[in-house]
DNA sequence: CTTTTAGTTCTGTATTTGCAGAACAAAAAG
DNA sequence: CTTTTTGTTCTGCAAATACAGAACTAAAAG
């Protein structure tokens, strides 16, 4: 089972790790949080991990204090084992794309600024910026309003 | 009155700039992008743009071009006059931040793979995967909503 | 035609990134 | 104590990025 499935498992974490590069992650650290996804069972040590991806123990080790760090991945000890297995940390996992959906960084406010700062000598302009704003506000009321709906949605399942 | 605000204006340029580059663009995409957001007028030439951020024709080039393909920004001509007026595209800006909240290309799907490839026995771990794919299709869902309404609302007030 | 203008494309280079490998550290095992 | 295990941190390099400057192009002006 572990065989048939192994070279699907390289291929799936191959294309994982792209997504999670172009979320703005380390090529490294994409493969790791894949490794971790198709493994079973879903811990492992840090050489296992070393081993399953071929790359160094730097590499190895960078990664997994970066999704520690942003509680992504964790780890379990087992009684008289001295190594770390590590495993996603799915809640953490959710609330990364929590973050990385909801705030849009400073843009808005910068763009309250631009228009402060614009003379009145194309007022077809700045309504275009103010509309723009105005999107941008829009779309994060809607969107934290959507985590709120999630989050009673999951409250009530419980 | 240009003059008091010129500084202020560099500084907006440079934040925003920022701003942009976090967004996933080049360095100096987003600081052709903030000039033509601050210019007064909003339509500005090729070299007015090089001078005023003192970078080489090839990054101005490349930049516009960049922006220009994704509707961004466009320009216009004046009759008996060989140069483009470049000038921001709002409506471009607004669908290109659609585009990019508008989510999460290939995780879900890739997701589901890892669910369907794993075996049963870590149910827990399996559960946690798939409430992490509840989430972000039903945030994908919510989201393409709040657009819809956001285009339902505009289409009113015209 | 030649020259100028307005921009594009190419070539080289400085900077940044991402990782390997080695040196290192801390704790446990012997 | 010494050795082994489980990582971490540092040093250096290879590749990718982003841009400058120069060569080039197309169209208009003269």
């Amino acid at each position: 089972m572990k065989s048939t499935s192994a070279r699907h498992a390289k291929e799936l974490v191959e294309k994982i790790g792209i997504a999670v590069e172009k979320a703005g992650f380390q090529p490294a650290v994409g493969r790791v949080l894949a490794s971790l996804l198709v493994s079973d069972p879903p811990y492992r040590t840090f050489d296992d991990i070393q081993r399953f991806l071929g790359i160094s123990k730097s590499a190895v080790s960078t990664a997994l204090n970066a999704l520690m760090a942003r509680e992504m991945v964790d780890y379990i000890t087992l009684p008289g084992d001295r190594k770390r297995y590590f495993q996603l940390a799915a809640p953490g996992l959710i609330s990364q794309m929590k973050r990385k959906i909801g705030l849009h960084s400073a843009l808005p406010e910068l763009l309250r600024e631009v228009v402060k700062a614009r003379s009145n000598k194309y007022p077809e302009f700045n309504r275009s910026l103010l509309e723009t704003i105005e999107f941008i506000s829009f779309m994060e009321k809607e969107i934290s309003a959507a985590i709120e709906k999630w989050e009673t949605l999951k409250l009530k399942k419980s």
